[in-house]
RNA sequence: GUGGCUGUAGCUCAGUUGGUUAGAGCACUAGAUUGUGGAUCUAGGGGUCGUGGGUUCAAAUCCCAUCAGCCACCCCA
């Protein structure tokens, strides 16, 4: 379009757009917080092994959608894809190994080098949130309930619903992952192209293809549930059954499985029908191998990402700006009390527009577009009296009002 | 990375079988209205027709390439 594009999948967030996807951030943060949950903000790039060692030498992600370049002493370096591998070399680099648990926020950009659609950008921005430090159920129980109670107050409860699954501990998925390779194997001529390349990689992932072929030879796969040991089922009962006593609705999803090699046990995620293809709007799951992986202490975790993009497209409305007072100095003579007096509003808390220059007309009308709730007018016979013209800018009524007792009286109404 | 659809003013869109200075509504600016906004009327500013090349006497219109957006796949937030 315009000479000057931003680059592809990147956009500018102008007004409305940044005022909705703080609104959500802002909700993420308040609600964590009752949660005890503390923000983290970790550097937007890392060292490119942070990441590719993490995620899994089969990822997507790390095989083709990583921003990585070299800088200028020759460092690998990668504008992170997602947050949990920053927070998890966050924990190590700075010794909270003495603080379990841990509980955190996150908020931020991330970047993924993706061909773009809508709910699904270059650079998209999320909300996260991981416990670490804590291997019981519990904490999966506590973390799926913050989520959902985020997207109750943005709106969104009866717009999404809760997937849930479970991998097992690692000796359950090693023995699934058997089962269903032999299976798979000896279906070979039903299985996609793109399954099939699959096989090897991540067969777990063969389980939600969208391939019509593939749904037939799944649909007579062994399940998940029958190889899983009594520990890993116990887990998970406990999981749902502490869903149930929260109210918190679930669908069980056999077949829900991760892109991201760090995870086990509990696996879930909301998803909506709202936003096509992109249905997924918080995912997350426990990853009780990662810390150690990365070469920190054994430490269990768990958490989501939500994408603030999809969530504040559900959401609606952000929060708006406080309608001001618009300060109205009629005359050149008055233009010095105007600017005192709109500094004294904001001062005390209240928001003041104060026009540049114009008349009378002119300012009334500048009032009227900045949506201004009354407008303070001081002429010369105002001055003379030490009073300004307060009018309601939605009633169009007028009184006088004593300078000095101005804000005050702003302060009062609502 | 693969396939499909679409690009005309800030926004939403018209623009006939190719034809001369590319239009409308909304928005914006000014005036009607020199101490009173919202409504109305009038006038005005704003366009490399996504970009580059080609065909033609002539291209927003036809052809090719490219870029971007959207949709689906892959995958994911």
């Amino acid at each position: 379009m315009a000479a000057l594009s931003p680059v592809r999948g990147t956009k500018d967030l102008i007004f409305d757009d940044a005022r909705r996807m703080r609104r959500v951030a802002d909700t993420g943060r308040a609600v964590a917080a009752l949660y005890g949950y503390d923000e983290i903000a970790t550097p937007v790039f890392e060292f490119t092994n942070v990441f590719a060692r993490t995620l899994g030498d089969t990822s997507d992600i790390v095989t083709k959608e990583m921003y990585t370049f070299e800088d200028k002493g020759g460092d690998s370096l990668t504008l992170r894809p997602e947050g949990t591998a920053g927070i998890a070399r966050a924990f190590i680099s700075n010794g909270l190994t003495q603080d379990l648990p841990l509980r955190v926020f996150y908020q931020g950009p991330m970047f993924r080098y993706e061909r773009p659609q809508k709910g699904r950008m270059r650079q998209f921005h999320q909300i996260g949130v991981e416990v670490l430090g804590i291997a019981q159920p519990q904490a999966d129980i506590e973390v799926i309930a913050l989520g959902a109670q985020i997207l109750a107050e943005l709106g969104l409860g009866d717009r999404v619903q809760l997937e849930i699954n479970t991998l097992g501990d690692t000796a359950s998925r090693a023995a699934y992952r058997d089962t269903l390779v032999a299976y798979l194997s000896g279906h070979k001529d039903g299985l996609s192209e793109d399954s099939l390349a699959r096989l090897d990689r991540n067969p777990m992932r063969i389980l939600d293809s969208k391939d019509e072929g593939d749904k037939a030879v799944v649909a007579g796969a062994p399940v998940m549930s029958d190889s899983m040991n009594d520990e890993s089922r116990a887990f998970f009962d406990t999981v749902l059954e502490g869903l149930t006593a929260l109210d918190i609705p679930f669908v069980l999803n056999p077949k829900l499985v991760r892109g991201l090699d760090y995870y086990g046990h509990t696996a879930f995620e909301f998803t909506t029908t709202d936003l096509g293809a992109q249905g997924t709007v918080m995912a997350g799951g426990r990853y009780d191998g990662l810390i150690k992986q990365m070469g920190g202490p054994p430490t269990p975790g768990v958490g989501w990402a939500a994408g603030i993009e999809r969530l504040s497209m559900m959401a609606g409305e952000g929060t708006p700006l406080p309608r001001p007072v618009a300060v109205i100095p009629v005359g050149a003579d008055n233009q010095a009390l105007g600017l005192r007096l709109a500094h004294d509003l904001r001062r005390a808390g209240i928001a003041a527009d104060l026009a540049h220059s114009g008349n009378l007309g002119k300012r009334m009308k500048r009032a009227n577009k900045v949506g201004a709730r009354a407008a303070v007018i001081i002429g010369d016979d105002e001055r003379a009296r030490g009073v300004a013209t307060l009018r309601d800018m939605d009633s169009g009524e007028q009184s006088d009002v004593p300078l000095d007792g101005l804000v005050e009286t702003l302060k009062a109404a609502p």
